[in-house]
DNA sequence: CAAGGCATGTAAATCGTTACATGATTTA
DNA sequence: TAAATCATGTAACGATTTACATGCCTTG
């Protein structure tokens, strides 16, 4: 792929865990290339910007496949600016911590609607087979976001329920 | 708090979703102390290290304040390594995928196990009066992390059943 | 005709981690 | 006697973001 399309594809697949600006990308494929893991062809284009289409070499594969291979063996520390302040949010008045608990939750749930919707439709668009491999984890990925937004919301619902019932 | 104390209460309250190392907390507190929002003082003392011990000034507090207010109409981006290894793991053999899964289901359980005992005693420790306000959101924020190690335990659980049951 | 997509990048700044450095006291 | 706790930091590196820079084509 090119920096662009990588993006892209960034983008539609992995934004729920992984992401990445275009100004990272570029000096990234060009790391991995003076590393021999890809090869870039220059690509010209008329009336288009030129591309370089990256792709991947023995040795990247390797390397892939190592990083695969690494062990799971740490739990991913998390930093969550929005339950920090949350955390901290309990010293406000009762409506001000209102407003910020609803606020979270409308965006939320606009959320969960784009999951379903719009996710499920660009998993679908894989074929039989690949969703049997390696498409197989895409949609199971896609389901666990789905599952950790249901319980954002539930647990939003449930906090301002608190709150509201309180002197 | 001294940088050193900070770190700690950190550790045992916000660890879930905020976290930071003492060499940026250092710098931290001094930034604050020269724009006027800490105030610090010297404690010496004879056979330890000498501490800081920093105060919140009044244009501190309304710095926090203002944060506090800022609206929460974003949801953070998330940077899970774990789940972008699993992404590309579809592509292991059967075996190795499977070890990869109960590996970080290993770690999840025991994690939910040090959240349920250990973090709900640490909440006890606060007041009835404290709970009523501040700390209630405390106790809030660790039962939401409880219900996402409970939701992420399951969801390894199914997609461990259904890689087993793969041909 | 403005906005967005296509396509590449660089520069500056910020954020965060790991390693290094010191040194006494306490615990296993 | 080794490791952990107390207590402070600095330096180097790496990761990431934001802003800047270019320029054509297509769509609303």
């Amino acid at each position: 792929m090119t920096g662009y399309e990588l993006k892209k594809a960034l983008d539609q697949s992995t934004q729920l865990f992984w992401h990445a600006e275009l100004s990272q990308i570029y000096p990234a494929l060009k790391q991995l290339q003076a590393q021999g893991l890809v090869a870039g062809q220059l690509l010209p284009q008329a009336g288009k910007p030129d591309k370089i289409r990256y792709v991947i070499t023995a040795a990247g594969r390797e390397a892939f496949q190592r990083w695969l291979l690494e062990p799971l063996d740490e739990v991913p520390a998390v930093k969550n600016p929005v339950l920090l302040k949350l955390f901290f949010a309990g010293s406000l008045e009762k409506e001000q911590l209102l407003h910020q608990l609803r606020c979270q939750l409308a965006l939320q749930r606009a959320r969960l609607q784009r999951l379903e919707v719009e996710t499920a439709a660009s998993v679908q668009e894989l074929s039989q087979a690949d969703l049997a491999q390696a498409g197989m984890m895409w949609e199971r990925l896609r389901h666990f976001g789905v599952l950790q937004v249901q319980t954002t919301i539930e647990w939003l619902e449930d906090t301002i329920r608190a709150v509201e019932e309180k002197s």
